[in-house]
DNA sequence: GTTTTTGTTGATTGATCAGTCAATAAAAAA
DNA sequence: TTTTTTATTGACTGATCAATCAACAAAAAC
């Protein structure tokens, strides 16, 4: 079995798994060793490949923010308005692959883990910025300074908010039903009043 | 020391410490030890008093959710109309007692310990639907069924999204400035368009 | 004044895990 | 062909904790 070019397939399989389980438990209490049965190898080498279970935690984490942002970057190319940029930032965090419940299941834990971990605390501060400015790139031509940064922040709170409401499997199950509250929350903007209303 | 009547004291006591641990640790990963030695006794009485551990957590989130529930009981009995009622749900969940960031890291933590406990799960609905009635409460007469039922679960979204940002400690740190992004979304509603728009 | 109830703890047990390490084996390099 | 590098694991260690228990003490009941 030993084969060479092994390291990128098993760190790829390993942080999979990674959200499987916590999708599956709910939690980061999960262990190396259930982590890396998934994965079809030995704890051990999980750590091999890992060094300490932070580390994968924090892999983890990294490749869900860039998985992210990847599709949000190839959502706004397509965008030609100012509204569709925000829409797409919106559709994009209610996408199918997305709004998944494990993928759902990590960003939640990872927030709570975010609290006792600097090096999460730095990427969830790299993520809000980024979707902050994203929705500011759409919502800044149409609307008063004051008002645009509001809307960001009742937005991206909005997003945060289904999640959790999302990970409880309590009502508010699916992706659609998600995205079109916050663009009801849009349609009921002054939207077009930058120089004043 | 050892006094008769010491039971109700030493509940109290023990649950202002899981609440208080909670929030410093910003996690449920708190040991019985840390809290019974906050709340001046042994691990064991804290044991002796609560069973397990998980008996200790499931008290302390029905504390937390019998205190919002009287805040927001009392908070409805001031409100003369319907928009005052929604407003003063959003005011209960946003005043300096409930956005306290110790009781919303215990809330956090409790969200995601819900995924694993069906216990937490159970109260965490009681406490959704609740805050659901209360909220209708005020938007029935205001909106049609559809658009109230919507602007419900948005403002449920958008509670729960600034609890997380606050938990965060990212942007976003004051009550009254969350509170006013709620409100300001409210004033956006076509209210009082109930019979049709 | 004896017995029971209530309050309290230190010491211990048993389980769970993260992380280490020595050993094995295939592939690549020398 | 020997040597090194890469891949891999089973077995072990050490730490951490929840939970238990026997024991002690003060108050209350008898």
């Amino acid at each position: 079995m030993p084969k060479v070019g092994m390291q990128p397939l098993r760190r790829k399989a390993l942080i999979d798994a990674t959200i499987l389980a916590i999708g599956e438990r709910g939690s980061l209490d999960v262990t190396m060793s259930e982590i890396a049965g998934r994965a079809g190898v030995s704890s051990a080498l999980a750590h091999h490949y890992f060094g300490a279970k932070d580390d994968l935690l924090e892999a983890t984490m990294r490749y869900l923010l860039t998985e992210l942002n990847a599709d949000a970057r190839l959502a706004l190319r397509a965008a030609q308005t100012p509204l569709q940029r925000v829409s797409a930032v919106v559709a994009v965090n209610f996408s199918e692959k997305q709004f998944r419940s494990e993928t759902i299941a990590a960003w939640l834990a990872f927030y709570v883990e975010a609290q006792k971990s600097q090096a999460l605390r730095r990427l969830l501060r790299v993520y809000a910025r980024r979707l902050h400015s994203n929705l500011m790139s759409g919502l800044a031509p149409l609307l008063p300074p004051a008002q645009a940064e509001r809307a960001a922040e009742t937005i991206a709170a909005l997003i945060d908010g289904l999640y959790i409401r999302r990970a409880l499997r309590d009502g508010l199950p699916d992706a659609a039903t998600a995205a079109a509250l916050v663009e009801a929350y849009l349609a009921n903007l002054p939207l077009g009043t930058k120089g004043r209303a």
